[in-house]
DNA sequence: ACCTTCACTTGATATAGATCAAGTGAATTT
DNA sequence: AAATTCACTTGATCTATATCAAGTGAAGGT
């Protein structure tokens, strides 16, 4: 569990963590063991941790008035899962985050998350380098979403994330993309 | 100029800065002014400064291969421009920002900023809240360009950016929410 | 082993919104 | 003041993608 998220932070921020320092992160962190669909949170309700993906696959998604889902984002290995609005604010989500395999986590609350920051300098700084990350993400998003046919949207998630099209299940790619399932599989098979 | 700064600030942080705190604030940056039609930003230079508008309104739009404006985020009294992925890594932007009116501006280099950061601790958490606030927007703004018909978009709007239909010219509006000039004016009309 | 559900495909039809095109009035330029 | 450009409107078509519907094979449950 822990080495896999020391290597992370080393190589997120290009340095080395010391044990004293890392020893701060272990200590904020508990691990966490979830079964496929099984959920990390629920709408409706105030979203407590901050996870980190040792192992597995979630994704966060929204139901709207209609009912239908509408998949937010997919997590994997190395990736954090949480609705950091719920989460720092205390307000109730709208948002659901589960399982899609079983999986390893690490998860630690707002506070504890504080904590570290504080302690290491190291762990602060991944912090906002992952906000960057985001921001740019989140950018890069809003602009396919708008601009790109379905076939781009399709090339842009394959050429940015390779492994989600043998991973996920095309309903819920497709939800994410803002396609149909339909669109998607016609799409798909031109390329 | 600085007032305004000032307030917003405090505003911002629920707070109530010092005299000593606010100078470090005011030798970061610098005051410009700028012209309707003037670029603070352009495709493919690096963008070199922060802006926070005094007075006056802005807009930040990308180029696509066939030669559309894309607007990407207005600004106006009390918002911040910049391409901050360009401005952090220093590598050339794909954006233009642009004078929409005659503008007050107040500048700083990215050094400038992260001095000023270090120095008062109120800026800093100035900083931390506009990131989460942009976070909040731009995952705000992904879901509304992808689940909203245009009559939504234009609802949604004017719900959150009352103000802007008064003040920005409908062609950018359209641009900005995604949806074509002329479905911009029917979807008007119905509301 | 059988039944049921589910993920995906494929075809037919419907539709929101884009594009094309023409016209109007206001603003800006000469 | 005339000419030109520009922002916006309105109407007519076109098109990408959604929706509806049926079928298939694989996976999972009993």
């Amino acid at each position: 569990m822990y080495p896999f998220l020391r290597q992370y932070l080393n190589s997120i921020t290009s340095s080395v963590i010391s044990d004293e320092e890392f020893q701060h992160i272990e200590e904020a962190f508990a691990p966490k063991i979830m079964k496929k669909r099984q959920f990390l949170l629920h709408e409706g309700t105030i979203c407590r941790y901050m996870a980190f993906i040792v192992k597995g696959a979630m994704r966060q998604y929204a139901i709207d008035e209609k009912g239908n889902e509408h998949v937010v984002r997919f997590g994997v290995e190395g990736w954090w899962m949480s609705d950091r609005e719920s989460l720092r604010m205390s307000k109730p989500t709208k948002y659901n985050i589960e399982a899609l395999e079983d999986c390893d986590l690490l998860i630690a609350t707002n506070e504890q998350l504080n904590g570290v920051k504080e302690k290491s300098p190291l762990f602060f700084k991944m912090a906002h380098i992952l906000d960057e990350r985001h921001s740019t993400a989140a950018q890069h998003r809003i602009e396919a979403s708008m601009n790109y046919t379905a076939e781009e949207k399709l090339k842009d998630l394959i050429e940015n994330y390779p492994g989600f099209l043998q991973r996920f299940p095309q309903n819920m790619l497709a939800s994410y993309l803002g396609i149909s399932p339909e669109t998607f599989s016609r799409v798909r098979k031109n390329i």
